[in-house]
DNA sequence: GTGTTTGCAAACAATTTGCAGAATT
DNA sequence: AATTCTGCAAATTGTTTGCAAACAC
């Protein structure tokens, strides 16, 4: 499984360290294409895929039914925006890992854990009065 | 927005809260055309849809890209096995919440969690020896 | 009778894949 | 030279939708 390297993957990489938003892949390929007109979803498609398998971002699962990825692979939580959808990373510098709790009454044995919060941003609430 | 009887609808329901194990659409169709083979895949669509909606089910995203469904609708949390891809509900008699602690440096207002934990089910990490 | 729900098929959207050529090692 | 990667387009997969008939109230 060894890898060569690619123009492409370097950009899209690239592309998603200068995003704190999650991009999705169509997301990223609109982005990458303005300064490599050429490159093809696919290839988005296959190199974010890719990316993710060997670690260097991270797949985020929002809930819209998109796939949505970050380059930031620190552990972290997203909170979503129930009113306009945005995706934002919480501070987590005082969270606890559930996993100890979790562990607890289950026979498996866990390694990770995913956690996202849902309500209003700090613009939307504002909004909503 | 009234909402009148519907046999399959009825079905729907009584099918998933045989089950355990979060079945998606597609399994709910398989297995209500047993007993009433004249049921369309769009209507087990839309009313799986329909119910979640009214808060009588719960859509569960496993991370397979496909909606997985739950009429368990008390909270509770998700084991995701990584080998064999079950889901399990977890036993959560002492799980705390951490919207206190999400909240503390976030300036929009947190309603929900939903956390999804991660590893090898008690049947994978027997069998990975 | 009025309004909702259904089955069917077509439409849609996100993602994957097969292949011949281009790029990397 | 061998192998990986790309662009393209077609294929696949999961889900939604338009419509006329069937059903519930």
């Amino acid at each position: 499984m060894t890898m060569k390297y690619s123009r492409q993957r370097e950009m899209i990489k690239e592309f998603l360290k200068t995003r704190k938003d999650h991009p999705t892949a169509d997301t990223v390929y609109m982005n990458v294409r303005k300064t490599y007109p050429s490159i093809s979803l696919g290839t988005v498609y296959r190199n974010l895929q890719l990316l993710s398998d060997i670690g260097e971002i991270q797949k985020v699962n929002v809930g819209d039914g998109i796939e949505h990825f970050d380059a930031d692979i620190r552990e972290h939580y997203h909170f979503i925006c129930r009113r306009c959808g945005a995706v934002l990373d919480l501070d987590v510098r005082k969270m606890r890992s559930l996993i100890p709790d979790a562990s607890e009454f289950f026979r498996g044995k866990i390694e990770g854990q995913a956690t996202y919060f849902y309500g209003y941003c700090p613009d939307c609430l504002f909004d909503e009065e």
